[in-house]
DNA sequence: TTCCTTGTTATACGACAGTATAACTGTAAG
DNA sequence: CTTACAGTTATACTGTCGTATAACAAGGAA
């Protein structure tokens, strides 16, 4: 009986590919299902080397959190990126983005839940999060700001901010009911009623923001996966 | 050496007993932490008594998710009827219990949170969930339905529960981020921040909510355990 | 008091947890 | 082609996991 053959990869590809293999085994059997032999059995290989990259199983559930907090805030900047100039457009576009696929995902949703019930009790865990939540809010302000200098309304600082916070909720509350997909609507409705909620916080006029986005009518999308 | 001496409980009382050992357990040291030995322990019994009272571990800590949400809706449901008889009184009074002590608990959310990343997977958990995220939009489509009636406003079913969906998100969201008590912000600013953004989301004219509600202006209150 | 029921403890068992260590082998440098 | 390093496997070890089972005792019924 001869030993397993195996491929030496780069540190980065191997991390990776455990992070990945993490994060599956958290969405599909929760915290209790990520052993360390499931991980690597997952990624291929054995459970020796999360000592190797991770120094024990504890530090690389940690560092998927951070793995996945970055996939997740990537994804939302790289889609308010792409929106053009126009202010409202962009806002418009990014809030619509955080309610549509591939963001709104039940498998990230699940993932982001489980790693939060650790935020409150673990340092690393909270400081992810508080870093994670400080940069969604500043990207907001950023969006928020230039509206309602067009619209020639009040935007100092503290407006700003506050109307960040909300949004966020409004965001993150869409964002989760949404992806658990309870089936209690269609998910198919989350932007126009994103967007009209939005021009509501923000009290900008009908339309606003709703025009910028071609809202779909068609029947029921259910979420990625 | 003799046994432990004990004293015989009704099925009730023991069960509870466990069940909030199930939830100390999870909130203070995460899904991992709650084992059969360690709840048995925190609720002064020996392990044997999980599988007699609820068959399996993993049956009891779903009814320890079962058993937190029917304390959070309760919650909540209380709050919004000790309000009085005035709809715009009511509907504030809700909004503000739910960002506000003892509902904003970082406790609360952690538990909530760790449940709900095993919704998207486990049937129990996911009938739970929808079961009661139904019963929250239902209660507030009633708390708005009078509101609107009042402005004569249209408060045709499809309009509420969209309205009610928005503010649910809302009213999760700020939870969610509040509870976390991440110190980015002062948590004594949710309720403005609350009730401002519903009025904007719900299109009420300025201070239909906020006059209701006495907007705490002192220090920071830090969210209870 | 005495007996009976059953809630509760105590213990044993196999499975699997995390991880430390040693042996092996892929790969690039010389 | 050889050598040496380090990425990777294999294995062993101790602890804890969930739970099945049997002995025990608390407290009401007779």
């Amino acid at each position: 009986m001869s030993r397993k053959s195996f491929q030496r990869w780069s540190m980065d590809a191997r991390r990776r590919s455990l992070l990945e293999a993490t994060l599956h085994c958290i969405a599909e059997h929760g915290m209790n299902g990520a052993s360390a032999r499931r991980v690597a059995e997952r990624a291929g290989v054995t459970a020796g080397l999360i000592r190797h990259y991770f120094g024990s199983k504890d530090a690389m559930v940690s560092a998927a959190y951070a793995y996945l907090i970055g996939q997740l805030t990537g994804e939302a900047e790289e889609s308010s990126e792409q929106a053009g100039e126009v202010p409202e457009r962009r806002l418009a576009r990014f809030i619509v983005a955080n309610v549509t696929s591939p963001n709104l995902s039940s498998r990230k949703v699940a993932l982001w839940a489980t790693f939060i019930g650790r935020v409150r009790t673990e340092p690393e865990y909270s400081d992810i999060h508080r870093e994670s939540y400080r940069e969604f809010l500043a990207l907001l302000e950023t969006l928020i700001h230039p509206v309602l200098l067009a619209l020639e309304r009040p935007a100092d600082p503290v407006t700003c901010k506050h109307y960040a916070i909300a949004l966020n909720a409004l965001i993150d509350g869409l964002w989760l009911e949404g992806g658990l997909g309870h089936g209690l609507y269609d998910t198919a409705l989350l932007p126009k009623i994103a967007l009209s909620a939005a021009e509501g916080i923000l009290a900008l006029p009908n339309n606003t923001l709703m025009q910028y986005v071609a809202v779909d009518k068609s029947s029921s999308q259910p979420a990625t996966q």
